[in-house]
DNA sequence: CACATATTCAATAATTATGTTGAATAATTG
DNA sequence: CAATTATTCAACATAATTATTGAATATGTG
């Protein structure tokens, strides 16, 4: 094999993964199943796709070998294949916040819409669980709670939030999280409880980016 | 705005950034650029493009921030617009590298081609740069070695090793490097090396690799 | 075994990406 | 200022990607 052949069946090759990336649907299901396995349906609800839509995107992941598949039943349960999988879509994630600045745009007017609360690093809540005391909320559905979440976390979901807050501690310092920085339901947990007296911030980062880490995680 | 109007502006950002990833050509080019700066004329000889199609695919990348340009004289050179474009071709390269089996058997074929020899990561590379003696070489062309090298590292380039040879120590280990883990030189340098009676091996990475670690390198 | 459900496939039309060619710019040189 | 050089642009043909629709599979249930 000559060098040139080489160098382009090594690039085709990256390429190809990277061309199943490429797409905004596909890096909203990379995100999503960062959280847990979910049905095709599932992610096709949560994405607001046809299921059609949703399946064809899948297999464009799977062919990628960027996804793995369980059946259970009637049902199939997508996940990704493996960690490097969120490690590119964060190297991705960084790259674009640094880089375009209409993305920083959006997420800080989104977010002052929802509240001016501000928010704090995974670095920053790791150093202050050590002095502070501090209840770390977990704001995401239950079943991606199960699948894993930070230790010593309190689950309550976003859109229960408002009826259970009386179980939250007046005193302490709350920290919600949930899936990741575009996700908005920390940011929707922050302004409930701000309004409602407690102290609460945001972690800027979500779950996965916490697990990533290496950081101390329950799961059930 | 609504989440899901939010949620898809996000993704699409950012999947136009990974789209102008998803080419084998731009990912060449960006490998190249993290060596140092280039004319256009000189980066479309290295990767056997026309100008015109190089130019081209420059212009995408610069349309999505992903390299930057300055002009001197009639020559417009391009590069890396920051760390994290690297990073991100890195942790495309990794996921790559791990995910398709193909890659790891075209490098293995390739390299096995070229020289039996194994290689040596940066890793235990640094280990043993502690106790032993080893001299470090660079095969990489010589301005690419004045953009920036690994510490205390000989430039010899790849085509005047053979008659520069001499210059090297016999007793010392040789650890060889070039650009990254798909570029020959290095192993062309142990093929040769080995065959001369020198005891030598490469380096897996590249000099960005090492560079991007934050470890010790020189300029000029 | 018929039926229901979850998912995939196939066909289509619209959009976007790619490489080539030759012309157009923009700076430098004589 | 004409000629030269490096780069970009515009136009075209070809190929790839995408969403939608409805049909086809494959598993589970009565």
């Amino acid at each position: 094999m000559h060098k040139r052949e080489f160098k382009t069946r090594i690039y085709n090759e990256l390429a190809q993964i990277t061309k199943a990336l490429a797409n905004a649907h596909r890096l909203e299901i990379i995100e999503l199943l960062a959280q847990g396995d979910y049905s095709v349906e599932h992610i096709s609800l949560q994405t607001d796709m046809s299921i059609a839509n949703a399946s064809q995107h899948l297999q464009v992941l799977k062919t990628a070998q960027l996804v793995d598949v369980t059946r259970n039943g009637t049902f199939i349960y997508y996940r990704l294949a493996n960690a490097n999988v969120f490690k590119t879509w964060k190297a991705l994630r960084e790259l674009g916040v640094e880089r375009i600045a209409s993305i920083e745009k959006l997420v800080k007017d989104f977010r002052h819409s929802k509240s001016k609360a501000d928010s704090l690093t995974i670095d920053s809540l790791t150093k202050k669980l050590k002095t502070g005391k501090i209840t770390i909320l977990d704001v995401r559905p239950e079943n991606e709670f199960h699948s894993g979440h930070i230790v010593n976390a309190v689950s309550i979901p976003i859109d229960k939030l408002r009826d259970r807050m009386k179980e939250l501690p007046k005193r302490n310092e709350i920290v919600a999280y949930c899936r990741g920085p575009f996700c908005v339901y920390a940011d929707e947990a922050v302004a409930l409880l701000s309004k409602a007296g407690f102290k609460a911030r945001r972690l800027e980062e979500g779950y996965p980016d916490w697990a990533i880490n290496g950081l101390p995680i329950e799961v059930n």
